[in-house]
DNA sequence: ATATAATATGAAATATTCTTCATATGAGAA
DNA sequence: TTCTCATATGAAGAATATTTCATATTATAT
């Protein structure tokens, strides 16, 4: 059926769009982290990057692995490595401005 | 600067991030289309069409093309051809339940 | 100049999503 | 068991985004 398109894509999509789980993506292409160190580097609560971690994992974007009593958490590089490619020559070739283009 | 990152990637996701764009997109994909067209085929009121095009157009994800006293709206295919192949090989993937997945 | 068709815009009302705070859970150490 | 560290969760208030409705604009035809 081909609503589905619109059904995964709309969850797709908002899932990446808020500033809070671009900066937890933003950090973990840096390297896997646990939920303090994020919180840390972040300058978030604790609660918060929890709270926003839960879509990244839902949709895989996230992958956790438990170890001891941490969780560490680290980037789906399958996906993102090609995703990020593509917003990166998008932006490149129509967004001079990068992102501060006029609303 | 490393903070430009999180702003245009948020524009970019934001864009999509909504249904009735998705349906535009979706429409759009299958052709070149109007506002008064694509108002009827997503059984949307005229502004709503217009409204969200805006963020599709400013984007850059839609162009225009005006021909007579109407405009012609047509995807960006060079971005986004790759990105619904990306979301594709995912939701492939990862996504059994094609964005049905529990909450 | 006026009428009409196609599209765009502004602003208020509505809906959705986020953040915060308090608290719960879970796993290991003492 | 009890304590502590690490993380998760629920729910209310706050912030954002979307939809609607009335109206404006723009281009063309008469």
């Amino acid at each position: 059926m081909k609503h589905d398109l619109n059904d995964y894509c709309y969850l797709f999509f908002s899932t990446f769009s808020n500033p809070t789980r671009l900066g937890i993506v933003e950090q973990l292409r840096e390297g896997p982290k646990n939920v303090t160190q994020l919180s840390e580097v972040l300058n978030q609560e604790q609660s918060m990057i929890s709270h926003n971690l839960k879509p990244l994992i839902r949709c895989h974007f996230v992958l956790v692995e438990k170890k001891w009593r941490e969780h560490v958490y680290s980037l789906n590089e399958e996906t993102m490595r090609p995703l990020f490619k593509i917003i990166d020559s998008h932006v490149e070739k129509y967004c001079p401005m990068k992102g501060k283009c006029k609303r």
